[in-house]
DNA sequence: GATGCTTGTGAAAACGATTACCGAGCGTCA
DNA sequence: TGACGCTCGGTAATCGTTTTCACAAGCATC
């Protein structure tokens, strides 16, 4: 390995020169210079960054915390973060958090101990309160949940709204017995997609019922799904129309449906979130709110890299949803051709 | 920031006595000790991990390489990775490749420049001579795919094997016929799976027609799974049974089948691999050979750790897959109760 | 010709850890 | 008693950069 020393000798000028002409401080032409990069090349030298660092106490180094990779709309949002942080000569670090804050504040550590500049969280639950100090000290972005509560840069969707479009079209169907499948977590997500139903229905003047209102586990999982749509048309008065907040609930919703021998979307329409799990591989394709995550993540990022060169930055970015009607909900007329299943026989 | 200087003076000490205590190169008893780890307690004392790596030139970061989080698969093995990784005390610096050489070198550049102390190598295909120059100088481990040819520790399942257990199974349900949904990639994987359906046939007496074997585009996408479940079911004696190299080529080829009237597993019996795509969640559940893809990321992770700390390890570890029935291929009998589509009417 | 300003360059001081080396103190044994 | 070995702890070198500071040269101005 090369270091700086090695290219000096070579080109016969001192580190100094070296470096200001690696970096830019100097003009690149003129005879010295051009021996300083000629040595360079030739020794095929490379900074060390740990050196680097160390004098200017930097990292280059982002954080990333997510619950888990694993799921889909995450590993979407990710891969624009990772785009953007690449194009940008930084690398992140990402860690699994599963929610647990231990493993949470043990990641952020990173920050305090200089090994990363700042961090992307991914899914702060409300309540945060405990980031401030994190939060005041360090660049920090928050990604598709954010905690109003703790002042945080934040790039979102606007759920509220989508949620008063999900049932702007559900209502315009003609549905008045609306049923949603929320979730036991704590996310703002989760929160204002609830209010924006709530807020629909009190402004379409219909009954807002609990029994309508159904959490699912925290994990948007299929069986929960599934589950809380048998509980929801057991009902006596059973929803003809269920809100799911994520794409795998509605999917398992579908499958409760038929579970009951109701056809969907003749007997229930189905609403699902994100647009990201296969939304559109099985019959009927479903119907729901598609969420730009790519860009969400790779925004994201440029936000960070902002604040990292202290620059000014909007505390707040809303990105554009967008409702996708398929056949799960509305369509009526088309579905009838379609592969819509029979209820089965069980 | 309290550096070991302070940490020092506090404790009325050298930094090398601190430096010594801290890392346990010295018992943690005793008078002076005690006062060390007090003073660093009281400061809130953390290494600076850029000095450290400085001056014992290591980063203590590994490199994950693959194509693209955004696949489940790979997400799966990532989170095994990142679990260990934790465990050890190690960072890791993910990069979505694309398979896009030039993208895979740049990141390999990190450990020419001592940004990184190894590499986990998700997605290496075949013909992947030019890894030979960081293999023989670096820690690098193969996940689940590996070049024969670059003899680089690898973990993997057993895939040949799989293959013929597959074949074994359709054949044992009295299938002659059967088709096979390949890839156009080049992994060691889909090699070895498409050996083994050749040689299970041979085996068993029956013809290999070229016919039969179809290669679909090199993502797995569910789209390529459906046009070549139609064309190969469209052959005029077309397979019964329909043997795919991956889970989304499989619930694509069952879409397929669906759209050209045919009942699954009734008129043709289909075979996914991986099981980690939802394999349960739609009708008919997929019969499919189940990687255990958590725990391949986690002993490649350990893999890499054994290397790092100069251990013999061995070259190659396969671990257990697992061919799980379901009703997309026999269990006859019960899927006649199921909820089997029948044919659309388009 | 003295002065001030700009520009280019080198010497050397950081950055914050680890560790080689050395000397002091102590116990043991011939 | 003296030689020896062992442990413990301090001093200082070291890792490879970036950056401050000082100096010298070139040039214009008075």
């Amino acid at each position: 390995m090369a270091t700086i020393v090695d290219v000096a000798k070579a080109a016969g000028c001192s580190v100094a020169t070296v470096s200001r002409v690696l970096n830019g401080k100097r003009a690149k032409e003129g005879e010295l210079a051009r021996r300083v990069l000629d040595a360079a090349r030739a020794l095929d030298y490379v900074p060390n960054s740990a050196a680097r660092n160390l004098r200017k106490s930097e990292s280059r180094v982002i954080l990333i915390l997510l619950p888990n990779v694993t799921n889909p709309y995450y590993a979407h949002i990710l891969s624009g973060i990772g785009d953007s942080a690449y194009q940008h000569g930084y690398s992140h670090f990402l860690c699994n958090t599963g929610n647990r804050r231990e493993r949470e504040e043990a990641v952020l550590g990173r920050l305090t101990r200089r090994q990363a500049d700042g961090a992307i969280l991914m899914a702060t639950e409300l309540g945060s309160a405990w980031l401030k100090p994190y939060a005041e000290r360090y660049p920090i972005v928050q990604c598709s949940e954010f905690d109003p509560e703790v002042d945080i840069a934040h790039v979102s969707v606007d759920n509220y709204r989508a949620a008063l479009e999900v049932m702007d079209h559900l209502m315009g169907l003609g549905h008045r017995r609306i049923g949603i499948i929320s979730s036991e977590n704590r996310y703002s997500s989760t929160a204002l997609r609830v209010k924006g139903y709530r807020d629909a229905l009190e402004h379409a003047g219909l009954p807002v019922s609990e029994d309508y209102i159904c959490r699912a586990d925290a994990g948007y999982s299929f069986k929960s799904g599934f589950d809380a749509a048998v509980s929801l048309l057991s009902l006596d008065e059973r929803p003809t129309a269920l809100f799911c907040i994520s794409d795998v609930l509605a999917l398992g919703a579908i499958a409760g449906a038929r579970e009951l021998g109701l056809n969907v979307p003749g007997d229930v329409a189905v609403v699902g979130f994100d647009d990201v799990e296969h939304t559109t591989m099985f019959r009927p394709y479903l119907t729901t709110v598609g969420q730009p995550c790519y860009e969400i993540g790779y925004r994201a990022m440029e936000m960070l890299i902002g604040l990292l060169g202290g620059e000014e930055v909007p505390r707040q970015i809303q990105l554009p949803h967008r409702l996708t009607v398929r056949e799960s909900s509305g369509l009526r007329r088309h579905t009838l051709d379609l592969t819509v299943e029979r209820p089965s026989s069980q």
